[in-house]
DNA sequence: TCCATTTTGTGAACTAATTCACAAGGGTCT
DNA sequence: AGACCCTTGTGAATTAGTTCACAAAATGGA
């Protein structure tokens, strides 16, 4: 059933369920395709043709019992366990994501971090202590750590991003400004802001010249 | 010459800026499109394909001339100036982003930033003073601000969003998980870092049931 | 029960993006 | 100068993604 989702699908799913539950909490307990879609900039032939990529979960005439739709999007999106996460990097925006709460909300927790510092290794942040790079292999197994966030200078990323592979993680959050090399079952997202300053710069420069 | 630039084409053309800056300091003076395609994951028709949007800036059976290229792609970018920031947010995340160097390297420049605590406003920061949220349109004004980066709790944003588009500004890039309104003229870009998460956490989830 | 209303689910039509494939241009060697 | 590579630039073909449009439920009121 679920072949050749589009990245942009899985992001307004994604969309959908932040909706639902903002939603929820307010009390209501059915959205149509068409509101649903106001709420997250899109349209409601494209919520309804998201959705039948993976079912039927609406009810016609009436649109979709939202705990019911919540609950089928955190499954397709694999969002109804915790993600065993590693923050590679303990600097300034590895601390920053470090204290941010929105990802354990979401079921994404940072059971170990490393950094190279020996200054750093062995400080204590909330329940974690800070581990060494060079036990990297040992920490991810014993911690049976599914993601790894790389918040380290690019030029360290390409030996750590070998030795997190081939301990047999399969899915990386990047943070350095360089291409990731990765075998194919491996995925690997990218945040990358510079990028979004230049799209910006690029949007901004187009129609000053108007 | 330019209507209609898709946003993976924009994107493509900061990684093709990007590796000639990497392979100018090499000391290579021209690339072929099938290098440039292998050092940034796309073919080589797409780089071609790209670049011809907006000229033709290659010399057949040679390739192209690396600081002519990347020259044409700053301009292209808009990135042949430099950009006047404000940052509204001095926290977690936007005093990572403050202290980067990375944006001011690629001409991204933070002349201001703005918050709402008043233990922070007056703090200083480098060359900056932290000003108060309610200081807004002057600061704005006053400092000549291209683009602002929101980086304060979802549920300031929706205030804070007006009041910057109230003033002019046009380029806006959100790092709160919120779904931005704005006029047709502004630009926002958004840095989703649980939104990521979760498309790996569905990446992860499929491929695990095969 | 029947009719009016609402909204889903989905093929078909359309639009956008990528890849193919090749003629034309440019360089080099003899 | 001519033969031989190499690589661009770009229409055409293909593939991917979005929007249209409507029959098929589901509900509620007469
Ligand atoms: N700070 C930002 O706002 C920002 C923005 C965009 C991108 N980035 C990128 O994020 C990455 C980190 O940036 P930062 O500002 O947090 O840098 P930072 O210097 O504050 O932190 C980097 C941390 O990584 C550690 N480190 C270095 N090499 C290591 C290795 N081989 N193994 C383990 N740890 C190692 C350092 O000890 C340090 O603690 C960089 O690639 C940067 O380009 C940062
Ligand atoms: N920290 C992260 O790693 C991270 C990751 C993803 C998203 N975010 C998002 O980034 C935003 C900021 O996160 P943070 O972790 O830096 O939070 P933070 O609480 O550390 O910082 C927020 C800052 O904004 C200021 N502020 C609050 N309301 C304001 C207003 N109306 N005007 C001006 N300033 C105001 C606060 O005084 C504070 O200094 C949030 O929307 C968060 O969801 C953060």
């Amino acid at each position: 059933m679920r072949r050749n989702i589009s990245e942009s699908t899985v992001r307004r799913l994604s969309f959908y369920l932040r909706i639902l539950e903002k939603v929820e909490a307010v009390g209501i307990d059915t959205l149509s395709s068409e509101k649903l879609a106001q709420r997250t900039g899109t349209t409601a032939a494209q919520v309804r043709k998201d959705l039948s990529l993976f079912g039927s979960f609406g009810k016609r005439g009436l649109g979709y019992a939202i705990p019911q739709l919540a609950s089928e999007l955190r499954e397709i999106l694999g969002l109804d366990r915790t993600w065993r996460v590693a923050l590679v990097g303990g600097g300034r925006i590895g601390s920053a994501l470090f204290e941010y709460s929105g990802f354990r909300k979401r079921g994404f927790e940072i059971v170990a971090v490393l950094d190279a510092d020996s200054s750093k290794v062995g400080q204590r942040w909330g329940k974690v202590v800070l581990s060494d790079i060079a036990d990297l292999e040992k920490v991810l197994t014993a911690e049976s750590v599914d993601i790894v966030i790389l918040t380290i200078p690019a030029e360290s990323v390409p030996d750590v991003l070998d030795r997190v592979v081939a301990v047999g993680v399969r899915g990386i959050l990047n943070y350095a400004p360089v291409q990731l090399r990765v075998p194919g079952d491996v995925t690997v997202k990218d945040v990358n802001m510079v990028l979004e300053l230049e799209a910006l710069s690029f949007a901004l420069s187009q129609t000053k010249g108007e």
